[in-house]
DNA sequence: CAACCTGTTCGCCA
DNA sequence: ATGGCGAACAGGTT
């Protein structure tokens, strides 16, 4: 389910165990999701740590943690947990009661005196780290500018565009390294919005047709943020989501049938009449 | 029963 | 060395 709004709301959840203890943590270690992480650091480091804060970057999200009374023991007051999650297809976080136990999909489960925070992912094509130490794991760190912020800007967006020049423009905007964030509904949003049929090589891109796709990225990340990423409501209406998995799904604009098709791997729809 | 799915990663090929 | 593409992952839903 999630792109980066959604994984903002998701984030969200788990605010309600700030401040508080994570008495105990319950998890499925041997599962895909938590491969390459060592589950017995993780569930011996975490217990009896404290929720600080939490961070989303594109799609990853990062939780921080750490033991009570912070620098009464010198330099070991700065070692953290750090608690990595990227939630794939289908993860989601939420929040139980204290005396929830979960079922085969609740990977991993942190109980709080009041209430317990859940990870739950079916198909486990999302990923838990995990690092107990001084400073931000590496992972973290991607060298990507967020959507949002100033330094994704026009220059930076056109050196990204201009890696991948042959690509098709959807496939481009699927990639982690250039669009943090952005999924498959998103980024369908983005090139309706922006009058750009998804198949078009990037090299065959003008330079309005690049003004236009980074307006209307910031633009769909903005809005998506303000919307889902706030409360889970609803994108805007006349927003391309709302029709594009329905059958029979209209151009919000024109109302014509939408096109569908694999672009860049992905089920693709588009408005063959706005976007050329 | 078959097809499909809001994501990433790997191996193969150009 | 870099970039593009299809398959694989695991399980639920239509």
């Amino acid at each position: 389910m999630p792109e980066l709004a959604e994984v903002e709301w998701y984030r969200k959840q788990w605010d309600a165990g700030l401040g508080q203890r994570v008495e105990s943590v319950r998890l499925h270690g041997h599962k895909r999701l938590f491969r390459g992480t060592n589950t017995r650091t993780l569930r011996q480091c975490l217990s009896g740590q404290i929720l600080l804060s939490s961070a989303a970057r594109g799609k990853r999200m990062l939780f921080r943690f750490s033991a009570g009374n912070p620098g009464k023991s010198g330099a070991r007051g700065n070692v953290r947990s750090w608690l990595g999650i990227h939630l794939g297809m289908t993860g989601a976080l939420r929040v139980e009661s204290a005396n929830f136990t979960g079922d085969k999909h609740d990977h991993l489960i942190l109980h709080q005196a009041k209430r317990t925070l859940v990870l739950r992912d079916p198909r486990q094509f999302g990923r838990v780290q995990f690092r107990h130490g001084v400073g931000e794991p590496d992972w973290w760190r991607t060298g990507v500018p967020d959507i949002m912020e100033d330094m994704f800007d026009r220059p930076w967006q056109d050196r990204f565009l201009q890696r991948h020049a042959k690509a098709a423009i959807k496939a481009v905007l699927l990639m982690q390294h250039g669009f943090p964030g952005i999924g498959n509904w998103m980024a369908d949003e983005i090139l309706w919005r922006a009058k750009i049929l998804p198949a078009r090589p990037v090299c065959s891109l003008g330079e309005f047709e690049r003004s236009m796709l980074f307006r209307q990225t910031k633009f769909v990340v903005r809005r998506s943020l303000e919307t889902l990423g706030e409360d889970y409501s609803d994108p805007p209406r006349g927003w391309l989501i709302h029709e594009r998995w329905k059958r029979g799904g209209k151009c919000p604009k024109h109302g014509i049938g939408l096109s569908r098709a694999t672009v860049g791997g992905r089920t693709t729809a588009w408005c063959s009449k706005c976007q050329r």
